[in-house]
RNA sequence: GGUCUGGUAGUUCAGUUGGUUAGAAUACCUGCCUGUCACGCAGGGGGUCGCGGGUUCGAGUCCCGUCCAGACCGCCA
């Protein structure tokens, strides 16, 4: 036996007790006369204690050349300390040590195993199997696993039936790009790793199993960002016989019960918000809505006047800054150069500043009087001490740009509180976003998504404005989940493929398989997926996913501990008949 | 593909206008310490300043190139 009790179980009820435990040496604090240890197992810490007079010489001796991260057996007996410690659990309590067995040495770790680390990101993923037994990595992968439990017994208790989909399928031009896989037995051939189960669980509902999901990891052979890496993992869910509304119902329900049992806040009705709303009011279709700086369009009240920049202007739009008038010259100076940030793009910046008096002190006053700008403020909802910030230019890039300050602003003034949980649904989404690149609509969502009917006849007049059946679930400004009412029709799913530019014969290659599916009784059906790792991360308070996930990818995509992707061997590549043309 | 920031001890960082032997904290090693728990005290070892080139009497510092890391833009049906 290795062990009794695990390092985090024992109390003072526990005294007298004969035990034996096992884990990595946390740290010793060696006082000559006294040896400390701290044990530590996935449980907690547990401390020991190694006496002169009360340990056998040959096992103090032995304590003494104990250093951090070796693995250690102990057999000892539970006694009362002296000077309890208040701060851990075990404080109570101390082994007095009796046998000692080194388990195994360790090499003096890079970092320290401590929540506080002094170790960078960089060494933390090269050794990531040592910072996972740090707490804030180990608490966030058991979180990651009770979030995951929750969600399987809520939807298992809704008669959902978890269904494994391959990961070795066909590559699609549509989407992202696709991670492939040569297949041997199938020369010059490749499988690609889905960007998710989309047309799988689709064939499941034409299967019959009528409310599918499945946890299950996706692909996509696409940049990173700190919320995004090239495999993850989604919640991803399909129902038959279903209308959005049931979607929404279900999903909302799925989403209220974990914000309850993980977060213990209670959530009434999520709002809901059409694509449009979001646009005009946020610039952005997954806005955080836990703070106000709502958009107030100007272009009424500030197109009047001799101001060329904001009469040439196709949108003027502005937000108030709560208690931002006090601002100096110089903080607004930088406010400026940062929307004029290449990856911002702004070409400047209008303010005015709400004084406590009531006046206004704007930045183009030579233009504007007291009237005009009192409108301003009362368009963006501005109060006294607040400052107004506005932009303008063509409607979808001053959007984008006034959605990042008012994110960036947010995230300066605190607004941005993560133990705070503001859901809402965004829907009606555009079924078709135009592309400058290829000069052609693709699908907003994807191509089985399906257009709302009363929208159809505009397929062929203003595509652009065709809205679909399809939603987004949207958590403090991340899209956690996003999904459709699908197309079950072959006429239908035709007309859409002629619509995003396939012919006839490309259809059919790439997704014959489920227009002939189509055919044999497919039911109405329509789902969602969850972005797993971002839920998590979400409810845990942080923005970045990394920490989630046991093993992640670096920003370049490189898993820098196992030091993947690699070379394979020539005669791997001779198998596969692959030469490779660098 | 692009923008920005960074790369100096095992680790996290400081390093002035270019100027002596490159510092701090922590980790590590040795010794001391009768209740430690961020133990304390004394001492010690530890550096290809990412890499390559250039300017200069002299480069961690300035210039050019390059590699790596991170954040973001593009991209992510």
């Amino acid at each position: 036996m290795y062990r009794s009790h695990s390092c985090g179980q024992l109390r003072a009820v526990d005294i007298n007790q004969e035990v034996i435990l096992a884990g990595w040496v946390q740290k010793t604090r060696d006082k000559g006369f006294m040896i400390w240890v701290d044990l530590r197992d996935r449980y907690g810490i547990t401390q020991l204690i190694f006496d002169e007079e009360r340990t056998p010489t040959a096992v103090v001796e032995k304590a003494k050349t104990l250093g951090r991260e070796f693995v250690i057996q102990i057999k000892g007996t539970v006694i009362e300390r002296e000077s309890k410690n208040k701060n851990i659990p075990t404080g109570d309590i101390e082994i007095l040590v009796s046998e000692l067995d080194i388990l195994n040495e360790a090499l003096v770790p890079p970092f320290t195993i401590e929540d506080e680390t002094d170790g960078g990101e960089d060494i933390r993923m090269k050794y990531r199997y040592l910072d996972i037994r740090r707490n804030p990595v180990k608490n966030s992968l058991m979180f990651r696993h009770q979030v995951a439990m929750k969600v399987r017994n809520y939807l298992s208790n809704q008669d959902f039936i978890e269904v494994e989909t391959p990961y070795l399928i066909k590559s699609t031009p549509e989407g992202a790009r696709d991670f492939v896989v040569p297949s041997r037995m199938n020369e010059g051939q490749f499988y690609a790793l889905p960007q998710s189960p989309q047309t799988f669980k689709q064939l499941l509902m034409v299967g019959g199993m009528d409310k599918y999901f499945q946890i299950v990891k996706c692909f996509r052979d696409e940049d990173l960002r700190a919320d995004r890496q090239p495999e993850f993992t989604q919640i991803d869910c399909e129902m038959a016989f279903v209308e959005q509304e049931d979607i929404l119902t279900i999903f909302e329900g799925l989403t209220r019960h974990l914000l309850k049992e993980i977060k213990e806040v209670e959530i009434g009705d999520f709002p809901r918000m059409t694509y449009d709303q979001a646009m005009k009011t946020y610039g952005n279709d997954k806005p955080d809505i836990r703070f106000g700086m709502k958009f107030g369009e100007l272009n009424n009240v500030a197109q009047h006047k001799d101001f060329k920049v904001f009469n040439d202007a196709e949108l003027v739009v502005g937000i108030a800054v709560p208690g931002a008038a006090s601002y100096t010259r110089k903080e607004i100076d930088k406010l400026i150069d940062w929307v004029k940030r290449p990856q911002v793009g702004a070409l400047g910046m209008v303010y005015v500043k709400c004084n406590e008096d009531g006046t206004f002190k704007s930045s183009v006053d030579k233009f504007y009087d007291q009237e005009d700008l009192a409108k301003w403020a009362e368009t963006t909802g501005a109060k006294t001490g607040d400052l107004i910030c506005i932009l303008s230019g063509a409607t979808n890039k001053v959007r984008a740009q006034l959605s990042a300050l008012r994110m960036e602003l947010a995230e300066r003034l605190g607004l941005r509180n993560p133990e705070e949980f503001a859901p809402l649904w965004v829907v009606d989404f555009p079924l078709l976003e135009w592309d400058e690149e290829t000069e052609r609509y693709h699908a907003m969502h994807h191509p089985f998504t399906s257009p709302k009917p009363e929208d159809i006849p505009l397929l062929d007049t203003r595509p652009g404005d065709v809205r679909a059946n399809a939603y987004d679930l949207v958590l403090n400004g991340n899209e956690i989940g996003g999904g459709s009412i699908r197309i079950h029709d072959k006429k239908t799913q035709a007309l859409m493929f002629d619509h995003l530019g396939f012919t006839a014969e490309e259809a059919k290659a790439q997704f014959g398989f489920l227009m002939d599916a189509f055919q044999y009784g497919a039911p109405p059906h329509g789902g969602i997926a969850f972005g797993f790792d971002r839920l998590v991360a979400i409810l845990g308070g942080q923005e970045t996913i990394r920490d989630f996930i046991a093993f992640p990818k670096n920003n370049s995509g490189r898993d820098v501990m196992i030091d993947a992707p690699a070379n394979i061997d020539a005669e791997q590549l001779k198998e596969l008949h692959i030469t490779l043309d660098l």
